[in-house]
DNA sequence: GCCGTTCTGTGACCTTCATCACATTGCGCA
DNA sequence: TGCGCAATGTGATGAAGGTCACAGAACGGC
């Protein structure tokens, strides 16, 4: 679980109450938790281990990958405060375990629990400012960069050196960076002969995060 | 002021200890009160008239508007909770007063007043969904759908039928719905020939607005 | 009023990237 | 060991939209 993990806030006591009103739920690499579209979802989900990917279908039927989260992050918390539809769909990418949390008994406990309610703003806001970097890349720059922002997402700072948090398919590398899954494998090709990223098995790892990292952030003019 | 405004939550006492300890200030249209890239800026901004746009520019020089903001509304909050580096730039388009909240003040005020938390994360929230709307309509909509959805987020639900919250530029538009101005100036005459869009004086007004928003909701193919 | 400056309209061009259409590789599994 | 399916590589093509280059219009200030 993440060191920040917002059950960390808690205390004792109210983390067991909280424990005793969510039921738990094992998910195959897959299985679907939030539907898109879910009229009635008056829940969020928190992630105790394997790994899930949030995402939306445009019309049109392409696939927009929003996010990866890690285990100790919460997912669906906008149906916290406004029970509205679901406006993304979130699945499994390996097994994984959850809680499912009711609106009621969330909203109970942080408002019972101040300081952890501070860990779930840090989060949102976050989440903001990610995606407003998100949304200044798929403007302004060319697909090298937008690739090379989704590769530094995919990072894990627990593995070692360059591993990514999960080996996604160029199907899904497109997705989450905003391009073509050719384009993916083209950008990839090229990469691999400079040395950037190279593969192991069916793993991908970055070799170069710091030239991925300055593409990222500068574009092609680095 | 919005009527769902983050204040309101606060019970009167605390609300007046809040105000002993922030500083108001008036801004001229195009005053900057948050630059990208202060290093320093432990504060966030509580507009009580006027209005602002929170905006960045990236490399290349290209200017993005992310969001305006209406009276009631809270920018910056991001550096409440963790005091990195501004991601963007917020400045006034017309003349505003706000008042500046010290994350310290805000922090203690929230703490105390669990129920007013609840506003602003569900304010945060607002903004999370929002924001993967846009993601959602630059990666799968051409440039007819972004426009829509730009000028229907500028709707003012407040003014008379679609009326704008303030009137943009072609470039400010251009801007905001991610595309170049000559495009925005095409896509203009097209609406206004049509009847969707009129102008009046110097002011854009929304003629078909069930129209724009079934453009921005499902693009090019309703 | 008059002039600079900022906004707007419009055509011609050219870059970028998505799409299409395959060939190829790799891997699970019967 | 080969079959089938999914993932990958790669070229050719086309459309969308950015860029450039202007011309006109509108406006603010003096």
């Amino acid at each position: 679980m993440a060191p920040d993990s917002l059950l960390r806030a808690l205390e004792p006591e109210r983390l067991e109450a909280l424990l005793r009103s969510v039921s738990r739920r094992d998910l195959e690499a897959g299985d679907v938790i939030i539907n898109q579209g879910d009229e009635e979802g008056d829940f969020s989900v928190f992630l105790l281990s394997g790994g899930l990917k949030i995402g939306m279908v445009s019309a049109g039927g392409r696939e927009i990958i929003l996010n990866y989260c890690a285990p100790g992050e919460l997912v669906g918390e906008i149906a916290l405060l406004d029970s509205g539809p679901r406006t993304a769909t979130v699945s499994a990418i390996v097994p994984s375990t959850v809680l499912l949390i009711p609106s009621s008994t969330f909203l109970q406990t942080v408002t019972d629990n101040p300081a952890s309610m501070v860990g779930v703003m840090r989060e949102l806001s976050r989440r903001v400012r990610q995606q407003n970097l998100v949304i200044e890349s798929d403007r302004t720059f060319s697909m090298a960069p937008r690739l090379a922002r989704a590769l530094v997402r995919l990072i894990d700072p627990d593995l070692p050196e360059g591993r990514l948090r999960y080996s996604p398919s160029q199907t899904d590398l497109g997705a989450f960076a905003g391009l073509a899954r050719e384009n993916v494998s083209r950008l990839l090709s090229d990469w691999q002969e400079r040395g950037i990223v190279a593969r192991e098995g069916r793993e991908l790892v970055v070799r170069d995060a710091e030239y991925l990292e300055l593409l990222a952030e500068f574009g092609d003019d680095i």
